[in-house]
DNA sequence: TGTACATCAGTGAACGCGCGTTCACTGATGTAC
DNA sequence: TGTACATCAGTGAACGCGCGTTCACTGATGTAC
């Protein structure tokens, strides 16, 4: 082998992973702005000072939260999204994976609900920019499908933010029917998949519309 | 007249309010769980202990301002979302009308989306019964439409709450873009009206699903 | 109308406490020869 | 392999500061007669 990292460098990055594990898990009853740097360092069992030798500051352990949190999901999105639209097993599929996600994950899930509109910018704006890349993505993958035959690059936009803003609410949903009931969770997944299959029903009459004159595409009378 | 309301209680409210509309102010750049009691007397430039008088605590202060912020907004939403589907220019009335609420009332509606997920669970809860009585009132509105024929009660609440959060995430958009130029604005009205329209299609066409088999109903052929 | 007493919004001193940050340090790990 | 020096993750004392809450208070407003 050629590089084991060395005794040190691996201690640092446990460490440093320790930080980020003890932020989050405070983070599930507070917001970051009222996160205390001697509050995660107590946690851990490390003296405040060795704090600065892995983040300059809160704010900046909060955007290595958002990198950890999101930063791994964009290829489980490409493939969630991937026609995820044709058949109503394909939404309960996709459903199920972000239930999945929101029970493997949930401090994650949290943290990004909670910080997406927190009172810390640099985080807001990690944020921001990771979901307008899942976006992007969620676009090149409905662009792939034959049903977006026809349809202009903005509106392929405008529909996977529209698909990314409700897998977010879902995941919200989820978190919090989590200390429900099983059927709390099974009433939000039902309510989830339906909005999902109206959405999908909009995309598929997207080009019928325009109020019948005009430019009316596909959709040849049965 | 019957009832001055004498000029101790006058006093009392005047300073409650100030107590709201400097705190409102101070949470444009931070949360509430770290939003100091002192640090709002210091902005009304009242005596700490004064505090006491009219709030028991911050998470008491914040319930209130989540009533200030949504109590009032009832009438407008009913208004709005009458039969807002049917039209085009329904749903750009009603995408102006955001913007004008947004324009209007920013640090209110930063004050919502910021808590809405926020550390503060009385908040929280608060928020959440808010929105769930708007998307009540949105679904009763939503039944005495026409286009609701054949559509079940939970069909209806699983739309209005549809509505319901694409209005908020839409005024969200909206409080993003006040710091931009207005392209960014006429941007953020443009997406959030198709994606209005998309579900209202998805509407349209929601009684014709069930994969053409089963009890089909309206939409006799043309 | 005038007087005597009650109420209560706002004051100001005092408290103990935890905060973020600085600084010089220690000692295990890494490196050059 | 052994030695001498460099690096640097983590330490612990110290700092000044603002916090939430207590308490007895003041004096304008309200009320009863």
């Amino acid at each position: 082998m050629s590089h084991t990292l060395g005794i040190r460098q691996a201690q640092k990055q446990k460490t440093r992973q320790a930080l980020l594990d003890a932020a989050l898990g405070l983070l599930a009853e507070q917001s970051l702005s009222s996160l205390g740097l001697r509050e995660v360092t107590r946690a851990v069992g490390i003296a405040p000072t060795a704090f600065y030798r892995h983040f300059r500051s809160i704010p900046d352990l909060g955007t290595a939260l958002v990198e950890e949190a999101l930063g791994s999901l964009h290829p489980m999105i490409r493939t969630t999204v991937t026609s995820a639209d044709n058949s109503e097993e394909r939404i309960e599929r996709a459903i199920e994976l972000i239930a999945g996600h929101v029970d493997a994950y949930p401090a994650h899930v949290r943290f990004i609900a909670r910080e997406r509109h927190g009172g810390v910018q640099p985080v807001r704006d990690a944020i921001r920019d990771q979901l307008a890349r899942f976006a992007e993505e969620v676009k090149d993958e409905l662009a792939k499908d034959k049903e977006s035959a026809g349809w202009s690059e903005d509106d392929l936009l405008m529909l996977a933010h529209l698909y990314v803003d409700q897998m977010l609410i879902t995941a919200s949903l989820f978190l919090e029917a989590m200390e429900g009931t099983e059927e709390d969770q099974e009433r939000v997944a039902q309510v989830a998949s339906r909005q999902m299959r109206l959405i999908s029903i909009g995309r598929h009459h997207w080009l019928d519309r325009a109020g019948g004159r005009g430019h009316v595409r596909g959709r040849t009378a049965p």
